[in-house]
DNA sequence: AGAAAATTTTAAGAAATTTATAAGATAATG
DNA sequence: CATTATCTTATAAATTTCTTAAAATTTTCT
């Protein structure tokens, strides 16, 4: 699990690094908010435990930026007693609010109860299947091999990871904009964005499916793809 | 929205009633846990707040019931203040701790963050409201398929998001205008639209319904359509 | 009841949108 | 530096959506 944390107090920051490293957690601790911003994306964060007074961009402003693309919970942590605050903090997209000083073991309480929200009940297919076979399609995470009907079928990594996707929400539709966000962990402009499509033709073409009606990767009209079950 | 509220100390019971109800959520208030297990599985609970301390069966082991079969969120609000009764209500099963006294607009905050996450962000806890099936007509928006007396039917996207909010209205007309607003997002201007009469026409030609009097979706003059239970 | 007005239905073609294809440019990788 | 992967751009194809006008229906008015 990959936690950020994000106080420009170094001491705090340290501390609730500490306690996070103690179980087990992995810490990406920044005393600033600007840098964050520039390295989400190749961070592959579970949560966030950020400061709200800070001094180039406060942890509001940040935590209104992170939701714009993603989803995992956020924690504000925080010297700030006053209620609104609480109340404009929840408001804008966290999913707790706690006050210094904190127990540390009220801290790892909460990380660890929104993370079994996020990781446990609130999964969107079954994480643990990282092997997946249906009508001549095996498609392995582990190994990153694409089988089809018995033949070994080169993938590059975003045809993987498109493909996969799509095989792990088989049977349902998939937005265009849904897609993106997971393959590509940012946000989708869709005024003029062809690539996706570029990349299902790719897989349309390898899979030997460029008929008029694909009998894999369909299109739903106006929505995404989806692939039969 | 469904809240279950469990405390016997009744005037707070009531109070985050009245809070709640202010904020338009539907309550079922008891002031004994015992009564909540017996009629839990009929009331289709979203979100449930629970006091700790209660005579017959205190509130973790209430929690730790719940949790059994569901996994909505739970919040505790109690008067121990002690940090190890909120670690450990957070680690059997709870999603947040509050302590009293509270300010009324953090609770609520903290419900709508919790249920934001549960609702939004977790798309299992939605799938079985994206299936809906009377009448021999079965719509399914996770894969976007229409079925009509179990022969599938193909839909415009258009087509597909009219005929959806009025099954999900079913019983009940939807003016014209509300259904306009509800499809394209927009305003709607009344003076020469006829935009939405020609797909509710292609709606009834697909579905073989374009006799003087349709069967399933009905003109009610003057103000809009609607499709019978 | 019969005429007039308002609203809805029907039809067909034009316009707009969305998706597919192709090929070259750019970026990333080893 | 060579290779591969990804993105961009332009154009074609497919499909959907809207517009328009006339016909039919229902309601309202006299």
């Amino acid at each position: 699990m990959n936690i950020l944390v994000v106080d420009d107090e170094k001491e705090i920051a340290d501390l609730i690094e500490i306690c996070l490293k103690n179980a087990n957690y992995n810490v990406y601790k920044y005393y600033s908010s600007i840098d964050v911003l520039n390295n989400l994306k190749t961070l592959n964060i579970d949560l966030a435990i950020l400061d709200v007074m800070m001094p180039d961009l406060d942890g509001f402003s940040l935590c209104q930026k992170i939701r714009e693309t993603y989803n995992f919970p956020i924690i504000f942590v925080t010297a700030k007693v006053e209620d609104l605050d609480k109340v404009n903090g929840l408001t804008i997209g966290a999913d707790d609010y706690i006050t210094k000083p904190f127990q540390p073991l009220e801290l790892m309480a909460r990380v660890k109860a929104q993370l079994r929200r996020y990781k446990n009940y609130n999964q969107i297919a079954n994480q643990d299947e990282n092997i997946i076979n249906f009508r001549g399609i095996l498609i392995n995470n582990n190994t990153h091999e694409f089988y089809f009907n018995d033949q070994k079928i080169e993938l590059t990594p975003i045809e993987f990871q498109i493909l996969w996707y799509l095989c792990l929400n088989r049977g349902n539709v998939i937005k265009t904009e849904d897609l993106f966000m997971n393959v590509w962990q940012e946000k989708y402009y869709e005024n003029d964005n062809n690539t996706i499509m570029v990349h299902i033709r790719h897989l349309r073409e390898k899979m030997q499916d460029t008929g008029k009606k694909p009998k894999y990767i369909k299109t739903i009209w106006g929505v995404g793809y989806k692939i039969e079950k």
